[in-house]
DNA sequence: CCCGTCGTTATTTTT
DNA sequence: TAACGACGGG
């Protein structure tokens, strides 16, 4: 056997060699999927004489395709030829050449989630831009389960007819731009193979071999558009595991991967079971929750590493408490231990909750870092400079027009930027939509401050392109020496300069010396990243869509030892030696409003935080939380109490009431149920007054959010009374008797 | 055009 | 609570 294959285990082996029908490789947590994914791309150029330039492997990620071809190409090179993408670049990289046959220009660029609400704002003059962005949010749900605007199942994502209007006006509107949003990136190409039998032959001809990464991610549109590809000559594998998709609210459908063997009929299933990067108590734990969810496959972990620590489940009285928890036990483990800060990782749910582990950790002088909080491309100063970039690609794009036009002021108000956008939209078809060019026919009939103001704008774009066109473009740029940036090479002394001329980085300049903000380094920083690519427009066109498509940045400042603050999505995919989950309370994880399907996936994305620790893991829950200004007290998360007793260590006061999980096999389906509706709260006498004399049984009440309701329970807590409220929405609460606010009241109602 | 104030509204986010 | 947007006054 060749050495690359005898690292692997004999399932990961059976799934390397597998040929011939789809295969549906379930891969378990840590069960070495990547390494059988790239081995397997390996293995079929070189033992099975598979042309590479005939696999297509998609991902989800950028991250997961840099990966995987890295990794396929350290075994054999010539993986290098083999295709290996997300899903998006693909459909880009396929829109690009096909897309012509739609009518969609080579040129068009991609808009982000940011631009498709603006565009639907100016759809919606009287709506504000939250309501756009949840029309925004409904179309791209719609786009993933491949919904056109005229579809009868359309309603299923919004039944309201306006909807369907304004998705069909959206659809017109992007397409009169030119551009295309991410949902199109996979929508499109399907339809074009649909509607092109030839083209669909060549694709179906080109690809022999589709392998699909992390396809319990994957939605309906992606699905259609393997049905595309797929022949029944075409060797079809995807990887996954349904225990860990997290992404339904964002249109990943499971069923994908649970019906896969359904939709491909005479499927080989095999599964990865054996963990190699946790010890056995935490998969212990892992496991029976997880296996409280009925859609799923089913699979069992096995931990090739032992036994190890006991995971430890932590009862606080609130999230100060928690956070200096937190910090004394990651204190504590350095000073006895030779472990590192990177060892740790701090999980919650919501972002919001960093904060209280950010100041607490800051305090105590611990290092670390926040996750996915960069949001380099969401900054100001960068969608200025990519939409400035983006109207230079395509002077059809309204939107990036839009947003630069008038930055820095030029004294274009939106009246006359409205008048350009107008007189764009009913240009005689040479110019249809051109704005630069409309902009230039539009100048003598404005008045005198818009004028100067547009030719300002107009001669910084044209100096851009005519770089772009010119041969010599660079030494060029480098003789017009840049004042605030350093120009650099290629594409970046260009940018530089487009920077410089349009008046932005000025702009930004002054805000920095305003605000003590980092503007101009990042727009330094966003020249740079394109230094690899040529100074031309298809060098702009290439870097602009790198950027829509990666928005990793992968700065290298992974070097300094820190703790890792992260939600729970973004651990996907990462471990880590020891892992704090937090914030495990009914109403933040899981929230309190999930159900069935949803409950499901919460449950699911509990399973991927547990499943990313290797040596230690510890759950805590508070009774207080503060959220949205309010104080709530919670019960402990339901994923608890599916936690049998004896897989875990406890520290701090069980809550009265709270009932762990038992041994998974002493439990019947029904009482498995009813232990989930079990309430918190243990026999007791019941008091009728609370000691504070506040509150009575019976009482009426009210609250903003939850409406009318009686007083039902009145017990004593470790912070004083508490009572228990019946609402009648149907919701149960518990609240500090001293509780008040203006949003919640006593009323005279007793009784009903 | 900039700034203050008021009101609204709160997940998760591979691309 | 806090952050962000919408709106009105200077």
């Amino acid at each position: 056997m060749e050495s690359y294959l005898s690292v692997l285990n004999p399932e990961q082996r059976q799934a390397v060699l597998h040929w011939g029908k789809p295969l549906l490789i379930l891969a378990g947590a840590g069960s070495g999927k990547t390494r059988v994914i790239t081995t397997k791309i390996a293995y079929l150029v070189r033992e099975r004489g598979v042309d590479p330039r005939s696999i297509l492997a998609v991902t989800f990620t950028n991250k997961a395709a840099r990966e995987m071809a890295e990794r396929a190409q350290n075994i054999d090179g010539r993986a290098a030829d083999a295709m290996i993408r997300t899903f998006h670049s693909f459909g880009a990289w396929f829109l690009r050449r096909n897309g012509a046959l739609i009518g969609l220009d080579s040129n068009f660029v991609i808009y982000d989630d940011d631009d498709t609400v603006t565009l639907l704002s100016s759809l919606m003059p009287n709506a504000t831009r939250a309501e756009a962005a949840k029309v925004a949010h409904l179309i791209a749900r719609a786009k993933d389960y491949f919904l056109t605007p005229e579809d009868n199942q359309l309603d299923l994502i919004d039944h309201r007819p306006q909807f369907r209007k304004l998705y069909a006006l959206y659809e017109e509107r992007l397409r009169s731009i030119g551009n295309v949003d991410f949902g199109d990136l996979i929508k499109k190409p399907v339809e074009i193979l649909r509607s092109f039998p030839e083209v669909k032959q060549r694709f179906q001809d080109r690809f022999q071999v589709i392998l699909v990464d992390e396809y319990q991610d994957s939605n309906v549109a992606q699905f259609e558009l393997l049905k595309e590809l797929y022949t029944p000559q075409t060797y079809l594998c995807v990887v996954g595991d349904d225990d860990q998709s997290i992404y339904r609210f964002r249109g990943a459908e499971v069923r994908n991967i649970l019906e896969f063997p359904d939709r491909f009929p005479e499927t080989d299933l095999i599964r990865l079971e054996r963990n190699y990067r946790s010890t056995a108590p935490i998969l212990a734990v892992a496991g029976t929750v997880v296996d409280n969810n009925r859609g799923r496959l089913g699979k069992t972990l096995h931990a090739e590493r032992g036994d190890g620590k006991l995971p430890t489940l932590v009862f606080l009285p609130d999230q100060e408490t928690e956070a200096s928890f937190c910090a004394e036990l990651i204190e504590k483990s350095l000073q006895k231990r030779s472990g590192t800060y990177a060892d740790w990782a701090i999980l919650y749910r919501t972002n919001a909750q960093s904060l209280t582990f950010e100041t607490e950790l800051l305090r105590r002088h611990i290092p670390y870092k926040v996750v996915g909080s960069l949001k380099f491309y969401e900054r100001e100063e960068i969608k200025d400079a990519l939409a400035l970039l983006s109207v230079m690609v395509n002077p059809r794009d309204e939107i990036a027009f839009k947003r630069v036009v008038n930055k820095p002021a030029r004294g274009l108000g939106p009246v006359t930027v409205d008048k350009i956008i107008e007189a764009a939209a009913h240009a005689d078809s040479a110019l249809r939509g051109n704005l630069l060019e409309v902009c230039r026919r539009l100048l003598p009939e404005l008045s005198k401050k818009a004028r100067t103001g547009l030719e300002g704008f107009l001669a910084g774009i044209e100096q851009g392109r005519l770089l772009l066109n010119a041969e010599a473009g660079e030494s060029k740029v480098n003789s017009i020496a840049s004042e605030r940036l350093t120009a650099g090479e290629g594409l970046s002394a260009l940018i530089v300069y487009i920077l410089e001329a349009s008046g932005i980085a000025e702009y930004h300049a002054t805000e920095d010396e305003i605000a003590g903000t980092q503007r101009l380094s990042n727009l330094q920083e966003l020249a740079n990243a394109a230094s690899l690519y040529p100074a031309t427009g298809e060098g702009l066109a290439e870097f602009l869509e790198h950027i829509e498509l990666d928005r990793s940045m992968e700065s290298g400042e992974e070097s300094t030892d820190s703790v890792t603050l992260i939600t729970v999505h973004n651990t996907k995919g990462l471990e880590f030696r020891k892992v704090i989950i937090t914030g495990l309370e009914q109403g933040v994880f899981p929230r309190d409003d999930k159900q069935d399907e949803d409950l499901e996936e919460e449950r699911r994305l509990f399973y991927v935080g547990v499943t990313r620790a290797m040596d230690e893991l510890y759950l805590t829950t508070c009774a207080l939380r503060r959220m949205y200004g309010r104080t709530n007290l919670n019960q402990p998360s339901l994923f608890l109490s599916e936690i049998p007793l004896d897989c875990v260590k406890t520290l701090g006061t069980i809550p009265r009431g709270f009932i762990p999980g038992r041994k998974r096999d002493s439990l019947g389906d029904a009482e498995k149920s009813d232990a989930h509706l079990q309430g918190p709260y243990g026999p007791r006498a019941p008091r009728t007054v609370s000691s504070d004399g506040r509150w009575r049984l019976g009482n009426g009440l009210f609250h903003d959010d939850y409406g009318y309701g009686q007083v039902v329970g009145i017990t004593e807590g470790p912070e004083g009374p508490l009572i228990e409220a019946q609402f009648e929405t149907g919701k149960r609460m518990r609240f500090l008797s001293t509780y008040q606010s203006g949003r919640f009241m006593r009323i005279e109602r007793d009784g009903y």
